[in-house]
DNA sequence: ATCGAATAATACGGCGTCGAACTATATGCC
DNA sequence: GGCATATAGTTCGACGCCGTATTATTCGAT
């Protein structure tokens, strides 16, 4: 048995208080919940040595991946990065005050725009994502390949449910 | 191989455009954070039913599990709920105006404050808890025994690095 | 015993997001 | 072809949280 950790101890608690409740899931639901806040803070450390914030380098990520050249409408965005419209408007707002993207109206949809990395943006998001999945790498570095691979599996049958 | 999915559509569009980068943590992080994105809505659907936001219940969950009296202080409330002392007050003047805690004073240190479930607040919150179980038992229905025990082991080992 | 440092809770200002309302444009049906 | 409906993006107001400053109280070293 691992040693016991503060979900145990929650767990724990809640078995003392309420013995009839079925708690497994909640244990699991913890954990997870713990580890998004705990990992979150550790891969938004990259973003701030770049002055920008999480939701920011998704957006220019999001563009940069769609590759060249570079331009996505900001609805396309918006349900990728699952923000609303409103949330992307003001994200946009301040990409473009930074001058990493560009708005520029769309020829065949006058009601849309067109959303563009600058050269810039394009050069600082590669540069930032470099670091990023390194980051990223090293925050799973103490998991075995077989716990790698069933997580994966795992995560990816709980999505199957919801996408 | 299982069916391509969002993140796997993600994945590809990296690999074309940074096949140099290793990519294997950036799916992992991309499932878990879509993950975390969807099971934290389908869970907030319990809580809303009870006109409850999640950190409101996460207090009032605090303070039952920790037995009767159910009484803690808001220092002792932010540390275990990773919350800031401000979003703490703020959450329960909140709590405070529902009827669902009373603030006490603390005797034994009169910087302090006491925070108590009323006879209100501990009803609801084993109401709320006992749904609240089982939707989070549904939620991972579709996980085999076998899965269910990987991914407590791997969540418990990635949050041994950070508690 | 006293004074400086640490701690508890709150007040305040700012930020990012959301939902709803709004404007402009496009689509589809008769 | 014209009009109702849908869609794209933005604006607005509200909300929850954070970081910092503030006030009150306690702890600790001398």
């Amino acid at each position: 048995m691992a040693t016991p950790d503060d979900v145990d101890r929650i767990i724990e608690q809640w078995r003392r208080e309420r013995p009839e409740l079925d708690l497994a899931a909640m244990a699991t639901f913890g954990r997870l919940g713990r580890l998004f806040a705990h990992l979150g803070r550790a891969v938004d450390e990259t973003f701030t040595r770049f002055d920008l914030q999480r939701g920011e380098y998704d957006v220019l990520a999001a563009l940069r991946r769609s590759g060249a050249p570079f331009v996505l409408t900001p609805s396309a965005l918006s349900d990728v990065l699952m923000l609303s419209r409103a949330g992307m408007t003001n994200r946009l707002d301040r990409l473009e005050a930074a001058g990493l993207v560009e708005r520029r109206a769309n020829r065949s949809d006058r009601r849309s725009m067109l959303i563009a990395l600058t050269e810039t943006g394009a050069t600082l998001t590669d540069e930032v994502t470099t670091l990023h999945v390194a980051n990223e790498s090293a925050l799973l570095s103490d998991l075995t390949p077989d716990e790698r691979h069933h997580l994966d599996t795992i995560t990816r049958k709980l999505l199957s449910r919801f996408e």
